[in-house]
DNA sequence: GGCTGCATGTAATAAGTTACATGATTGA
DNA sequence: TCAATCATGTAACTTATTACATGCAGCC
């Protein structure tokens, strides 16, 4: 493939996998084939570099596959938001997972529209695997935020919500009108 | 919290959900404190610092929540491995597929040890919800690995496995030796 | 001739990791 | 007194994003 092509496979089916500007793709590119991981294979219209994968890239790619660890990467900024929550108001916390529930949905429908491709070659057998994960965690995501709604629905009408934000807000003006401890207590810098 | 217990934080409960290092997380510290959305409540032992939220830091946390879209970010290095299965020889990619789902059960494990933990305020209430999540996540993932794996069995003793990517080792060897067009065709940069 | 899409690049900045570096306190 | 832990920082480098910049080819 070329750079553009590069940039274009990120953009549609590689969207939700990974993610890469052709600013990022093109110098990225000079590098491996600099370092002999690739290789011009044809040139074409318009400046057009089509590489190719050499004897190196395929050891290297899957000397990574091979020996990468199982952990999942830890950041996931939904989770982060949903450890947060509790600093929302009532109405924008149902908000938040209400529209999380509807994109996921989305997103879900999406890939199982997908999911009558052809898996005659290895590589197209490997596609559906990767698709298949992203229709059960799609499902399992949008079946938590929905559950996530309806607890804390519940959670408003027993126990009410938002006495703890309140609270820090409130803390918080105090601070700033009687720091606690300390010489520097109440500076800002 | 002082930069230091934040660093174990990270370490600690919030390991799976988002990292940092000492080293971004104090000069990160300073910076924000420049900004006045934290401050220095109080000092300590050995140099420590105790910073506080300010009512500044409060909004913008509460103003990012709320207006944070509900896209997952697209980097997701299993998938990527899952697309690129098809580069490894059907030994070592069943025992990938064994690893993770070895390794996903035993995280699903450790997070339904936790899950006892009281709510009585909406700060528990919110790690309870981020805490479902990592359970529903886990146990998706286990299962989906689980049955990749035994789909990747069948498809050994019905289609063979195999035959693609030796096919683009050998292309990749003929083309070294006969480069195909253009006029740098075959120069390795 | 001008617009659209193809095609490739660089510069500046932000975010994140690894390595380097130091000092204070506690407990064995 | 020595080791471990607490505690904070900087430097060098890698990775990734946004903005800037240019040129070619096809088509109306």
């Amino acid at each position: 493939m070329s750079g553009y092509e590069l940039a274009r496979e990120f953009e549609q089916t590689l969207a939700h996998a990974w993610t890469a500007q052709h600013s990022q793709i093109y110098p990225e590119l000079n590098r491996m084939a600099g370092d002999g991981l690739i290789w011009i294979s044809a040139r074409g219209l318009r400046r057009r570099k089509t590489y190719s994968i050499t004897e190196d890239g395929l050891d290297a790619v899957r000397e990574w596959l091979a020996g990468s660890r199982p952990e999942s990467s830890p950041r996931n900024e939904q989770t982060v938001r949903t450890f947060l929550l509790w600093l929302l108001d009532g109405e924008t916390a149902s908000a938040l997972l209400q529209a999380e529930v509807a994109y996921h949905r989305e997103r879900l429908a999406d890939y199982e529209r997908r999911t009558g491709i052809n898996t005659s070659s290895d590589a197209e057998f490997a596609d559906r695997l990767a698709l298949e994960w992203g229709i059960r965690y799609e499902r399992a995501y949008a079946e938590w935020a929905a559950w996530a709604e309806r607890e804390l629905a519940s959670r408003k009408e027993k126990a009410g919500w938002g006495t703890d934000w309140k609270r820090v807000r409130a803390a918080t003006s105090q601070e700033m009108r009687q720091p606690r401890t300390g010489s520097d207590a109440g500076v800002r810098h």
